[in-house]
DNA sequence: AGCTATTGATAACT
DNA sequence: TAGTTATCAATAGCT
């Protein structure tokens, strides 16, 4: 990066070759533990020389603790698909576990640390119960809004079937009226001038400029 | 590196820090692709950011090969060139004071809310925790829930102007009927048998109680 | 996400 | 191997 423009590939001449080996390992490593400080990144990085020298750095710990903590994590980044609910047993049991865990962890907080000393091993599964305990804030959440979406649809199918019934009863009506016509038009005249069947089979276009009105009710702001 | 010096320590801002996260961990990486290539050499590196997540860089293989090479080697190189520690007990004491946090939040959802009364600054924090891991589990699956909600409002709202409107035609009709009726009656029974107004006010009223669930939806705080 | 002004890293050299 | 310096690369603060 100076005097130069440095080619992506490896450095032909050995001794440039260590040199840039030394210095850019050093300025790696620094970098890690920069990364490590200013964003609170727990950083582990493995250097084999091509003479087969190590050289490494853990930032929090020791190493093998972060290969623990990766091989954990990464196995678990490859289940991935795997989306099994659990029974309420056993998510009682769970839930059960994370109360627990995190009853430890607040004797380890306020009580006799000697005593109620948490691991790593422990602090990495107390992570795994938060995650357990979001899942189930959500799902509650979940619920709420199905129980809602479902009262809503059951509404949504007893106004369909009260409108059946009320469009039947205005046609039988009609048909009644056709009877009763002679005598009623003369009588009470604006109801022929309406045209009843339209505005009874459109109930639903008729109001198509409604929606605007509706949607400004729905205050959620999730 | 830019626009003003940084200081070795963590960055309080959540934002920066990720931001600088983010960059940094690229240019991290980078390096040590760089260094790789440069020089013969076989790096891995493992990065947990502040909220578990890893990222991993293997130049040569695998990441568990490196993992292999590292514990048959780190046995011999017992050469302390490179321990580097940083403050655990700063970690340590954040660490407590998030499971503080979140074990007493726990019990406030779970538990007897009496004795575990929650103000509202400790109410606050749980919800920014909360918050920060909800946001990357946002799913498009909320979204159309909310979309269906949305349109089973409409819906509901269209019906139900749609019936008064089918009422107020009943109605009508009904007092219009009253006229023809002597006519009418005689020619079509089953129509004086029903209670018709009932019949027409009843979809709507049944439905009274589901005024809760509306109340309901405005109470959301996602 | 992009864009610069700066700082930081470092290749060549001593 | 270490120190110096001219240059290049990384990135902090903004938008």
């Amino acid at each position: 990066m100076a005097r130069g423009k440095v080619q992506l590939r490896r450095i032909e001449n050995p001794v440039h070759r260590q040199v840039t080996f030394c210095k850019r390992r050093a300025g790696l490593l620094k970098k890690a533990r920069e990364l490590s400080v200013l964003c609170d990144a727990h950083i582990g990085i493995i250097i084999f020389s091509a003479h087969g020298k190590l050289y490494d750095l853990a930032t929090t710990g020791t190493m093998e603790e972060l290969i623990e903590r990766y091989k954990t994590a990464s196995g678990e980044a490859a289940d991935g698909s795997g989306d099994n609910r659990m029974d309420p047993k056993q998510e009682t049991m769970v839930l059960q576990q994370e109360i627990n865990l995190l009853q430890k962890g607040l004797r380890y907080i306020y009580g006799n640390r000697a005593n109620e000393h948490m691991n790593v091993e422990e602090l990495n599964a107390l992570e795994k119960y938060l995650e357990i305990w979001m899942y189930n804030i959500r799902s509650a959440k979940m619920q709420i809004m199905i129980q809602e979406i479902q009262a809503l649809k059951r509404k949504e199918g007893m106004l369909k079937v009260a409108n059946e019934i009320l469009q039947e009863k205005i046609v039988e009506q009609s048909s009644l009226l056709d009877v009763g016509m002679v005598v009623a038009d003369q009588q009470n005249g604006h109801f022929s001038t309406v045209p009843l069947i339209e505005e009874i089979t459109n109930p639903l276009t008729i109001l198509s400029g409604y929606s605007n009105c509706r949607g400004s009710e729905l205050g959620y702001s999730f």
